[in-house]
DNA sequence: GGACTCCATAACATCCTTGTTATGGATGGC
DNA sequence: GCCATCCATAACAAGGATGTTATGGAGTCC
């Protein structure tokens, strides 16, 4: 039931990076070229390619190939995975209804 | 709305490795000291003292002292920043009613 | 074919992380 | 006072993470 331990490892690790967080809210605007992920980033087109291979590795982003257009598309369930682990600390949060629970909620909502 | 990027930082890189996620489960549990969670751990006593540094450090444990008992106690609040972040790729997610969900929906659950 | 764009990889430097062993401080029991 | 236990810290080693510049491959356009 509970997700592989190593994956989360790469999950977490991969989380634990601002740029890389970055790359992945922007994927969930729509795929994207490397080009485009690495524009609004303070670094290098070959460390972009890195944390994106990176994220490839914690299984979040796949890297296809059409023609010339080389699209990084969003992956999330392993983030799922990673969800599931932190919610089993919901209890521990503070117990008042608040703007997550009300966004937690939302999963029930028709 | 959005958490520190920084402390969003510490608390992934925290949760990236084994060991601290081990300490935190058992901190589910309860306080505990230094010695308790290092027993089931197979690294030296030391190395589990700097791994609640890095939870320290990322505000999800305090170290207390209370005579010579010195607790470690789970705090939980930025595991809800961490967990915020990530239910923003919920629907990214399989849309399928699942186990997660039915965990999530407990939140509003009377 | 030639030039251009997009991207990966290599080679390198630097800092961080994780572990070890050794050691000393603080507290409680005798 | 003296010893035992619990724990933090120092000092060190080894490997990983993050960035850079340089370079070359693959595809498109003229």
């Amino acid at each position: 039931m509970v997700a592989d331990p190593a994956r989360l490892d790469a999950v977490f690790a991969a989380l634990a990076h601002p740029h890389r967080r970055a790359i992945l809210e922007r994927l969930a605007g729509g795929e994207a070229s490397v080009h485009e992920l690495a524009a609004p980033l303070p670094v290098s087109q070959p460390a972009v390619s890195r944390h994106l291979s990176v994220l490839e590795g914690a299984g979040l982003v796949t890297r296809g190939q059409r023609g010339t257009y080389r699209p990084c598309t969003l992956d999330a369930h392993p983030l799922r995975e990673a969800t599931e682990w932190l919610v089993g600390f919901r209890d521990f949060w503070a117990s008042s209804y608040d703007a997550l629970d009300a966004l937690l909620a939302e999963t029930d909502a028709p």
